[in-house]
RNA sequence: UCCUCGGUAGCUCAGCUGGAAGAGCACCUGACUGUUAAUCAGGUGGUCGCAGGUUCGAGUCCUGCCCGGGGAGCCA
């Protein structure tokens, strides 16, 4: 009999087929019992019918614990009352391995019991719903990169300074040398730009502040593209372009993982490109109107980011920061002194997901900054040789791939849209 | 680091002014041919976070510590 996969059910409505799967959840009525089956690719109800099923398998069922490993065989048809619309009528199952007392029941749990458990937690249907679409998600935003020939070039994790000197690195042992796990691939992104023009590095990144918030990780993705011989405008068209193209993928391919979600989709459907696009200080004014106030020269503080962020039913971008908000790489617009960045905030309260600009590529300049924010000079001269040698404007950002799927997901916490995230006070499992 | 809330059965929680530790779920036994976190009947299950203190008597009051949630700062 042949072994498929529940997502591809459809194809065989009416055929027998055996599934390799766990048993989710069952509930039982006598003589007819009902299970819910994962594969890992979907989930499906097999229903086992006295008369149907054979006696050593129906017999099986009653003592078949949650997320016991099963296979099933039976035949495949469309059901209305069944939860997918798709059922398996149970000819035949076996057990691979049946234990009870599996931690997570079907019944509500904490979030601290849930994180303890997560090497588990990541079966039930919503975080498994969630990290597909992350899968999706980190899917589109390179191939969208690769289509537009973008090369992908890793920056290194461990890294001999800070990349932007504020905030706080996890120091680590290198035979007897401290480095520094990364804080953002960025600074090794520029090197290859002019290297080979348009690039992106993705992965890891680590930032060792002490953040209790929903919106904060220790350890957390950053895919962030720099192309050479560009302007704060390709960067923001580049960044507006990804985020639209992920969130109309997740539409495309992952509809049943966003209805187990609940997720309402309205705002997602309607994301149209381009992005509003608001400079700094109108940004600041708009806040002081919703109610938050803040000065010209502040950075957003978390409460002025959410009602300006609830003001939009897009994603939106904030342009033109002043100097002291952002870092020391940023270029500075010659005929206003503000910087030549961008943020790119996501609707619904989520916030910040991607933070960029135009670099500084005049070496005078850059020096100035490095000095004026007593960064230590030495541990950037490599970094100011990409100045020295063929220095080009360019350009470039960085994306959280958490907080994109944390917003597309609807979910409160980044905690849920990584398999097994780090965070303060936990680094278990 | 600061503010704030919490820690009672495997899980989620209730436990009033200090007076014999409870419920639902999970698990076990039984019933049920269309269940949707199935339901119904019965049963098993306790270091009340830890250490002191007050009291005839502490899950409950006091002190210290540990752990966790939410938020702030900072940021993606």
């Amino acid at each position: 009999m042949k072994w498929v996969y529940i997502e591809d059910i459809h194809k065989y409505e009416g055929q027998e087929v055996e599934l390799r799967g766990w048993l989710h959840n069952k509930r039982s009525s006598g003589r007819i019992k009902f299970l819910m089956i994962r594969d890992g690719t979907g989930f499906i109800q097999g229903v086992a019918a006295e008369k149907d099923t054979d006696d050593e398998g129906f017999a099986l069922i009653n003592d078949l614990n949650q997320e016991a490993s099963i296979v099933v065989r039976g035949s495949v048809h469309r059901e209305q009352r069944a939860p997918t619309g798709y059922e398996l009528s149970v000819r035949s199952i076996e057990a691979i391995q049946n234990k009870e007392g599996y931690p997570i029941s079907p019944k509500s749990h904490g979030v601290d019991f849930l994180l303890g458990n997560r090497h588990l937690w990541v079966r039930s249907s919503k975080q498994w719903a969630v990290l597909r679409i992350r899968a999706e998600v980190v899917r589109s935003v390179q191939e969208y990169l690769w289509e537009k020939g973008f090369l992908q070039l890793d920056a290194p994790i461990f890294t001999p300074a800070a990349c932007e000197g504020t905030t706080t690195l996890f120091e680590v042992n290198y035979f007897g040398e401290p480095v520094y796990l990364s804080q953002s691939g960025q600074l090794y992104s520029e090197a290859t730009a002019l290297a080979f023009s348009r690039v992106y590095c993705f992965g890891p990144t680590f930032r060792a502040e002490k953040s209790k918030t929903r919106r904060h990780l220790t350890e957390f993705w950053q895919i962030e593209p720099e192309m050479a011989y560009a302007h704060l405008e390709d960067a923001m068209e580049l960044a507006e372009g990804m985020v639209g193209n992920a969130i109309h993928r997740v539409l495309e391919k992952r509809k049943e993982e966003l209805r187990t979600l609940d997720r309402d989709t309205t705002l997602l459907e309607s994301t149209i490109t381009p992005f509003p696009r608001i400079r700094y200080e109108e940004a600041v004014r708009r806040v002081n109107e919703l109610g938050e106030s803040m000065e010209y020269g502040d950075d957003f503080g978390a409460p002025q980011e959410t009602v300006l962020a609830m003001s939009f039913d897009t994603p939106f971008m904030i342009t033109h920061f002043p100097i002291d908000v952002k870092a020391f790489y940023m270029r500075k617009d010659s005929e206003t002194g503000d910087t030549l960045s961008f943020d790119l905030l996501a609707p619904e309260g989520y916030g910040e997901i991607v933070g960029g600009g135009e670099r500084e590529f005049d070496i005078k300049e850059l020096e100035k900054s490095i000095e004026s924010r007593e960064l230590p000079m030495e541990a950037f001269q490599w970094y100011l040789d990409l100045r020295r040698f063929g220095s080009v404007p360019h350009a470039g950002f960085g994306l959280g791939i958490e907080r994109l799927v944390a917003w597309i997901c609807g979910i409160k916490h980044i905690r849920e849209t990584i398999p097994f995230p780090r965070m303060l006070g936990r680094v278990y499992p």
